[in-house]
RNA sequence: GGCGGCGUAGCUCAGUCGGUGAGAGCGCUCGACUCAUAAUCGAGAGGUCGGCGGUUCGAGUCCGCCCGCCGCUACCA
């Protein structure tokens, strides 16, 4: 192993306007938390930053449903999603918020570096005015009826009831939602982003891209050729950040849209957190090295922001990383049905999270990374994970072993003999297990990296019901045995760590180790004969499908 | 409508550059074992690889058309 490398974890920032679900946590949030806890185990330098999307329409949206003001929608869902993350060990380095001070800085810094660069410029458009409430109209804020299926409570991005995309001049008969007059078109001002001065560069990089998933690298790389045509990145709205004061001049209410900022979201964090550890520059080694590695993990609705523009924003700042990968993921359905925030299909990640293990719901998940395709669960799917694969082969498999030591051995590790030929493979099998899951998490197949680790579980199970310690005609092999089963537990502990941080954790102490999981690095430490363990308690419990009622 | 992905065993999924009889886990059947959370191990059954056509000595894999699902389509982000 040669010097550690940076690696930089962005996550996906979750709007703060509702509960997440179990499509969230598998589509976005637990993979990047097991490739961040690999990285660190094997001893390279990880920043894993996020934080909730303070802006944006859905935020208004929800607040106007509450009556009460976006901050306080904001500081409420975001205070709910940080108790998910604690709950299921998510091990952000820094999850923050759209709204701090530090965030508007970055933002303007890198609004003010474009538009010096001359990426930025100013342009006009026709948009939906509300002449009594004398503001502009997001798209949904305008709703009327539908021009394919008559539905009269059509929105202006959408029909709920056809599912239509629209557009707001299709409507007919439209009114604005805040008074319910007839709005106008109107012109006004805002600044572009100027993505069509990118094509050829994030094309040329696009395709030069090794080791993306196929499906991201295609959707980033046809939507370019489409042709990058220039991107409003203001709003006239009073919920977001306003514009830099020097730049503050293109009319009255002006605010930075939400996809330009909060993409920006990653580099803020990355500062805050840099802030926070008493070293402001510490960020750089990240950002700016050139050796840095950088990693987002999304859900496939938003490949075209992480893959295309957020690299351009990048380019025309300049100085920056541009993405390693973004091994986006499909989604987790629920019975077919997507499960999504506005849909209210399934239920919250706390839901399950109140009535499962952290690891077992972890495993459940992770055994169905969406990595390829949309992956289809179900409460009885999520409960044969946990009994048929965790409890039975791998939970079972430490507490058959275990309770042997403590049995017949006196609660020691016992004392090897002479190794056997099958004694050693098993040991080399294991750390082959180790090398080949490791191999699968630097290539983010994490669903693979998984089934690796079990598969290895499965050949000590052999191991021991090929060579029975239990029938102890021979105690120095019995023990042998026993101790070869020990270290191969171990060496899974390590390779599970990942996935099942606290479980790994609770077998490292009852084997009677100190210190953390992760401690010896990526690797089957060995364990001496003598060595005292804990109390023997099964690491997971068998859940009954009626928990989930 | 256009673009991208996907469609493989009852279920959830792997299948690199087209190449000997199409794979895994779970479920099911049978058997072994009994240290262990009715856990474990072995064997077996089970597939017209969405459909039709084409290229090829050879197609799950490449090409065309069709069907279905998901995403994007620039004011959701």
């Amino acid at each position: 192993m040669g010097e550690p490398r940076y690696i930089l974890v962005g996550v996906a920032w979750p709007y703060a306007s509702g509960s997440l679900h179990l499509g969230h946590l598998g589509g976005a949030y637990l993979p990047p938390d097991v490739f961040a806890r690999y990285h660190r185990m094997v001893g390279n330098r990880v920043l894993m930053v996020s934080g909730s999307d303070a802006h944006g329409t859905p935020i208004t949206v929800k607040a106007d449903q509450l009556g009460v003001t976006p901050a306080e929608v904001v500081e409420r869902y975001h205070a709910e999603i940080v108790g998910y993350w604690e709950k299921l060990g998510i091990s952000f380095d820094l999850f923050t918020t759209t709204m701090t001070d530090n965030h508007r800085e970055v933002t303007w810094d890198m609004f003010r570096r474009l538009e010096a660069n001359g990426y930025i410029v100013t342009g006009t458009s026709e948009q939906f005015y509300d002449p009594e409430a004398e503001r502009f109209l997001p798209d949904r804020y305008v709703e009327g009826t539908c021009p394919h299926c008559g539905y009269d409570a059509a929105r202006g991005d959408q029909c709920d009831n056809c599912g239509r995309q629209l557009d707001p001049v299709d409507l007919i008969e439209p009114r604005s939602r805040i008074t319910g007059a007839t709005p106008v078109m109107k012109e006004t001002t805002h600044y572009f982003l100027r993505l069509s001065a990118f094509q050829d560069r994030i094309l040329e990089w696009l395709r030069t891209r090794e080791g993306w998933r196929r499906h991201v690298q295609n959707m980033a790389i046809g939507f370019c050729e489409e042709g990058l045509q220039d991107r409003a990145i203001t709003r006239d709205l009073t919920w977001g950040i306003p514009l830099p004061p020097e730049l503050d001049t293109i009319g009255e209410g002006k605010r930075i849209y939400v996809w330009f900022e909060a993409v920006i979201g990653y580099l803020s964090a990355s500062k805050e957190w840099a802030a926070r550890q008493g070293d402001p520059e510490a960020w750089r080694a990240w950002w700016e090295n050139p050796e840095a590695e950088t990693y987002y993990f999304i859900g496939k609705d938003n490949i075209v922001f992480h893959a295309v523009i957020w690299p351009c924003q990048l380019m025309g700042y300049g100085g920056l990383n541009l993405p390693t990968n973004v091994p986006a993921n499909q989604y987790i359905t629920f019975k077919g049905a997507k499960a999504s925030k506005s849909m209210g299909v399934g239920r919250s990640i706390g839901w399950y999270a109140e009535r499962l293990q952290p690891d077992a719901l972890r495993y459940a998940i992770a055994s169905v990374f969406p990595e390829q395709n949309d992956t289809d669960l179900s409460d009885e799917e999520l409960v044969r994970r946990i009994n048929e694969e965790l409890v039975s082969t791998w939970g079972n498999l430490v507490n058959r072993v275990l309770t042997m030591v403590a049995k017949n051995h006196g609660g020691r590790i016992p004392a090897s003999g002479v190794l056997q030929p099958g004694d050693v493979a098993l040991l080399s099998s294991i750390d082959r297990a180790l090398e080949e899951e490791a191999e699968l998490i630097e290539r983010v197949e994490l669903r693979a990296g998984l089934r690796r680790v079990m598969e290895a579980a499965t050949e000590v199970n052999v191991y021991l019901n090929a060579n029975a310690p239990w029938k102890a005609e021979d105690p120095e092999r019995a023990a042998t045995v026993l101790w070869v089963a020990c270290n191969a537990i171990n060496g899974l502990k390590v390779g599970f760590a990942p996935y099942l941080p606290f479980s790994s954790q609770t077998l490292h102490r009852m084997l009677g180790l100190q210190g953390e999981v992760g401690d010896d690095g990526w690797v089957r430490s060995r364990l001496e004969p003598g060595l005292e363990i804990g109390p023997v308690e099964p690491l997971f419990e068998k859940v009954e499908l009626s928990q989930l009622t």
